[in-house]
DNA sequence: CTTCTCACA
DNA sequence: TGTGAGTA
């Protein structure tokens, strides 16, 4: 499993680094930690984040973001596979997510996201 | 240089 | 939310 560190998130999602710990003191997301305490994001942290900046930018507050999101939590299986309408900009982000795997495997991750980013 | 926590405008 | 302090 890839893990990103709170720079790479920042890039992928437009977040800054003080929103996404924020949303994880409201256990929005629960990024794993190194020996030295530095959060470790996972894919599905990633899309999680994502899905936050979309309610966001559709004028959601946060109160109401949580409620969506922990609500969600608590409907757990519903066999259902999740669909690509799941997930906020499915075809950006199946495409990307493509893109950053192979990258991680050549080891040229850390090139220019730059084209990744969604602007505010 | 990057990230972490804490605290303040 | 942003930013600065003081670390690791």
């Amino acid at each position: 499993m890839p893990l990103f560190s709170i720079g790479t998130v920042q890039k992928l999602t437009g977040l800054s680094a003080r929103q996404i710990r924020y949303y994880e003191e409201h256990g929005l997301i629960q990024p794993a930690r190194t020996p030295g305490n530095q959060r470790q994001f996972s894919f599905a942290d990633v899309e999680r984040l994502m899905q936050i900046r979309q309610l966001l930018d559709e004028g959601h507050n946060i109160a109401s973001v949580k409620r969506n999101l922990l609500d969600k939590d608590r409907r757990p299986r519903s066999s259902r596979p999740l669909s690509a309408k799941d997930v906020p900009d499915s075809e950006v982000y199946q495409w990307l997510e493509r893109e950053l795997m192979e990258r991680r495997q050549t080891g040229e991750f850390q090139g220019d996201l730059s084209r990744f980013y969604r602007h505010r």
